[in-house]
RNA sequence: GGGUGAUUAGCUCAGUUGGUUAGAGCGCCACGUUGACAUCGUGGAGGUCAGUGGUUCAAAUCCACUAUCACCCA
């Protein structure tokens, strides 16, 4: 073995050798129910980011874990067609080589774009293997292939059936830049500081009742006497104003409703109405009404029949109803409408105002509220079903606060604009006839020969929405369909939980009649170390494939796993990836040294006997184990029960730290050092311990080989070469990924030895301590002299262990129960009724012992006090439970013996 | 306006149902030994658990309020 884990010597050749293997595919002979994941497609442009790694990383946690266990695992890949990102893409392509995607027309364009998904439409596939992500690359799907199509096409047909899609003029978000309607979760909204114009129409009356002269000259207005001033942000939209508002009981303004006024630039007559939706306090108290590009507007003129009048074409220029400004710009009209209205004098006053933008989510630019004729599917009937799953516990989310932002949200939907005025994307299956009717033929049924096809295509989230079933093949009844639908778990970023799990349940409740998935997890963004967004242009985004490159991907797994909690966002801190790579190397090393000293003949028969279960071997050798093995054992145990539970309660994160503290605090810190000791020992010994060494490295590499694929498997094919092992599988080849999770063995718990060590470890840190406070040069071995009291039989059965890791020299070790006569010139330790003294010749100042003694004896005294206190609770003896209380109790006669021997030992150095 | 989360060591974070002296990694100080590992080892320093009040025998943990930051919804 090399002296150091070469992560780039491994992962490559690993990943090649399970997916050729066929590992990652559901077996027929796992004893288990079935575990599924449709993983979150990502968008086939898409580049790997780290929110890809923290997904793939814990779906690959879950799906390797619940894979080792036994059940039938199924983890589906594919990738999404997301069609605004792709048609841009090749549009930029089109426009580098002088052309337009409307000038090759919509086939060609078409045709481009499947080349295009053909050339680069695998890299983030490839990437994702990169992570060690075992899905089933045999059942990768594509939003856009013949079967999800097919999918789509018959949801679409059922749900127009059943009256919940539906055509409509409505007042949709437009995007001008990407010249398509989009949904409102695509529209983001920003605080903006922009201008308000406080703008006065003429009110007409018998003394005025027409413009004096043409608009722009000056005169428009002249000899107006009445008049209402309007606030509005948007003077351009004055084109297409239908009425002006008040609030019905706004006293200043009383009486003028049911009067007219004169519209600005158009003369156009429209009436003053009285609505409550108008607040008296903003503004002037009279607003504008433009129903054909505002929402409230839309309303109210809804309520008040008023004309709608749109004043904008699709690129969001002026159109004819602008008059004068038709062919302008929004934002040049708006300018020019300004200059208009200065000019005749109508503009009031001008103020500063903070107000918020709809932004169009892809193109960033100002999203325009525009009237048009679009699909939309009624959410409400949806939304009923999709909540009551959670409501009723069909389906959990975790963490579980987000239940209540999924309630709130469904409780509040609105429909859903599901055409987009793209070309890449499943094509709305709605023929238009000259007659004006309108056909939805199903999947199978031949479009009308004399239809034409609706030109739009659905939002991808539509396609998304239907993933977990259109990827095992729903409509169809296939095998797949049966034997892995629903599945089990939807794990996902939370910023899209409106965008697709919302609608996911949507879809799969109403479409299958069945939630799509029992658990839905998810994770928090991660951000850079101190919480920034990373951002390219920012410059602090980091690469995981660079991580991968330079750390390995074992390390970026393992701290994306544990550096956080559930739901949570993450710092991601470089420093901890190093750390994780360290652990790597730290599991090699530890194996490196297992190995050189095991002699695998010796332990084969024994695993081979007990069928590789390690508490089988270990309780036919009870009586032979050392306090170290019985104490190491039993941590172990401790260990495996923990992260099956805490892996159970998708506390992921807690049990990767709680395996890495094991292996690194007790495993190789403490017992690879016993261990030298005991090896050395006798030839029984050396079984035992060799068992034990071997037993517990290899199966924490099965516990931990979800979270650190890579260098578990190749460690374990080195420990387990020759040695039987144990899967839930037949005829499987030896990987650890499809051999058996440990699960837990009480029978190897032993709370006894763990407390027996728990002092012995206490005393050689004592002397570690007292040595390194002397100075005493690490490479010196010492003399020691212990009086054990009660735990004397105890300490000298692990006299060789105190004096090989104390550094004392095992013929100078003394190990008695009591001392008539204690050494003067000598370090003292205390710990209860066992007393350990150093005698550190030529080393020893009095008064540095004292000094030191007095600040042992000030803790002690603070230790005695405080549990004094507590126990002379009345309230802490009566109601605390017993155990509790007997703690306490025996806690202080232990703070109480440390006190008086100290005081004693001080009063002896003192005369 | 409504809601959620965060606030713990210099930094990045853990802390499971309340229960000994609140932990880890990195950083810092001192020392480095033995054939696993310097990507390491040993010892150490470092915290008023944001603040206030409450519940409780007992609060980092439960409740209320406040502050700061971040995010979501309207």
């Amino acid at each position: 073995m090399a002296k150091a884990y070469e992560h780039q010597q491994v992962e490559q050749r690993l990943y090649a050798w399970w997916e050729q293997g066929g590992f990652f595919a559901p077996r027929d002979d796992a004893p288990g129910p079935p575990f599924v994941i449709a993983i979150p497609p990502p968008n086939v442009t898409g580049e790997l980011h780290l929110g890809h790694a923290m997904f793939v990383t814990i779906e690959d946690l879950m799906i390797r874990w619940r894979r080792m266990q036994g059940h039938q695992t199924l983890w589906i890949p594919g990738v999404d067609h997301a069609g605004i990102a792709t048609q841009s893409q090749v549009e930029k392509l089109l426009r580098s080589e002088g052309t337009s995607r409307q000038e090759v027309g919509r086939e060609e364009f078409l045709r481009r774009t499947w080349a295009w998904k053909a050339r680069y439409g695998g890299e983030i596939s490839q990437q994702l293997r990169r992570l060690g992500a075992s899905c089933d690359w045999t059942r990768e799907r594509f939003t856009l292939d013949e079967g999800l199509s097919y999918a789509v096409h018959t949801a679409f047909k059922r749900l127009y059936d059943d009256g919940l899609i539906y055509r409509d003029t409505y007042l949709v978000n437009w995007s001008p830049a990407l010249q398509t309607a989009v949904s409102d979760l695509e529209v983001e909204y920003e605080q903006r500081n922009v201008s308000i114009w406080y703008v006065r129409y003429p009110v007409l009356s018998s003394e005025w009742s027409a413009p004096q002269g043409a608009w722009g000259s000056g005169t428009w207005a002249a000899g107006a006497v009445e008049w209402i001033t309007v606030a509005t942000t948007r003077p351009e939209t004055i084109l297409g104003d239908t009425a002006v508002a008040v609030a019905p009981d706004d006293e200043r303004y009383a009486a003028l409703i049911g009067r007219e006024v004169l519209l600005p630039a158009l003369g156009r007559t429209i009436p003053i109405i009285a609505d409550h939706y108008v607040d008296k306090e903003f503004g002037s108290g009279a607003v504008k009404i433009t129903p054909a590009h505002d929402k409230n507007d839309y309303e109210v003129g809804k309520r008040h029949q008023l004309p709608l009048i749109n004043i904008m074409n699709k690129d969001a220029t002026i159109n004819e109803a602008g008059g004068p400004y038709a062919g302008l710009e929004r934002f040049a009209a708006r300018k020019a409408m300004l200059a208009d209205l200065e000019r005749e004098g109508l503009l009031v006053k001008t103020e500063p105002h903070s107000m918020s933008v709809g932004i169009s989510q892809r193109g960033g630019e100002v999203i325009e509220p525009l009237l048009s004729e679009q699909w939309f599917v009624r959410t409400k009937p949806l939304a009923a079903l999709a909540l009551a799953s959670v409501r009723e516990g069909r389906t959990r989310i975790i963490p579980d606060r987000f239940e209540k932002i999924y309630f709130n949200w469904l409780d509040n939907i609105e429909d859903w604009c599901i055409s987009r005025q793209l070309w890449w994307g499943h094509r709305i299956p709605v023929w238009y006839l000259p007659d004006g009717s309108i056909v939805v033929p199903g999947p199978d049924e031949a479009p009308p020969a004399d239809g034409v096809q609706d030109p739009d295509v659905l939002d991808t989230w539509f396609s998304s929405g239907l993933w977990p079933f259109s990827t095992l093949g729903w409509p169809e009844a296939t095998a797949d369909l049966q034997r892995f639908y629903p599945t089990s778990v939807m794990e996902t970023g939370y910023d899209i939980i409106f965008f697709w799990v919302a609608r996911m349940m949507m879809m799969g409740c109403y479409l299958t009649g069945q939630e799509p998935f029992h658990t839905i997890y998810l994770h928090g963004l991660v951000r850079d170390e101190h919480g920034r967004k990373m951002s390219k242009s920012f410059g602090n985004a980091v690469n995981p494939l660079e991580v991968m490159d330079t750390q390995g991907t074992d390390a970026l797994r393992f701290t994306l796993t544990t550096s956080g909690t559930p739901g949570q966002d993450l710092n991601l801190n470089p420093q901890r990836i190093e750390a994780a790579r360290n652990f790597a190397n730290k599991l090699w090393n530890i194996t490196r040294f297992v190995l050189s000293r095991l002699d695998m003949d010796q332990l084969r028969e024994p695993f081979a006997e007990a069928e590789g279960d390690l508490a089988r071997v270990i309780a036919t050798l009870r009586p032979q184990l050392t306090l170290a093995d019985r104490w190491i054992l039993s941590a172990y145990a401790r260990l495996v029960a923990e992260v099956d539970r805490l892996l159970e309660a998708y506390s992921l994160g807690e049990a990767g730290r709680q395996i890495q503290d094991f292996l690194w605090s007790d495993f190789a810190d403490w017992y690879v050092e016993l261990a030298k000791v005991q090896l050395d020992h006798d030839a029984a010994s050396k079984q035992t311990t060799s068992i034990v060494l071997y037993g517990i490295l290899e199966g924490s590499l099965r516990l931990l080989h979800p979270l650190m694929p890579f260098v578990t498997e190749e460690l374990w094919q080195y420990v387990t070469s020759t040695m039987p092992t144990r899967s839930h599988y037949t005829e499987v080849p030896r990987t650890v990924m499809l051999a058996a999770y440990p699960t837990p063995m009480p029978e190897l718990r032993d709370e006894a030895a763990e407390q027996q060590w728990a002092l012995v470890r206490e005393l050689i840190v004592a002397i570690r301590n007292a040595r390194s406070e002397y100075k005493v040069e690490a490479a010196k071995w010492v003399t020691a002299i212990i009086a054990g009291a009660a735990q004397t039989d105890v300490l000298r059965a692990q006299g060789p262990l105190i004096a090989r890791l104390g550094r004392v020299r095992a013929d100078d070790l003394t190990i008695v129960e009591s001392l008539d006569v204690k050494p003067r010139q000598a370090a003292t330790i205390v710990l209860g009724s066992v007393e350990c003294y150093l005698p550190l010749a030529g080393m020893i100042d009095l008064d540095a012992e004292r000094a030191r003694l007095q600040k042992e004896l000030a803790a002690a005294e603070a230790d005695v006090a405080r549990r004094e206190a507590k126990l002379a609770n009345e309230g802490f003896v009566a109601r605390a439970p017993a155990a509790i209380v007997e703690r306490e109790r025996e806690g202080l006669a232990t703070a109480r013996v440390t006190l008086a021997t100290l005081e004693a030992r001080l009063t002896d150095l003192s005369a």
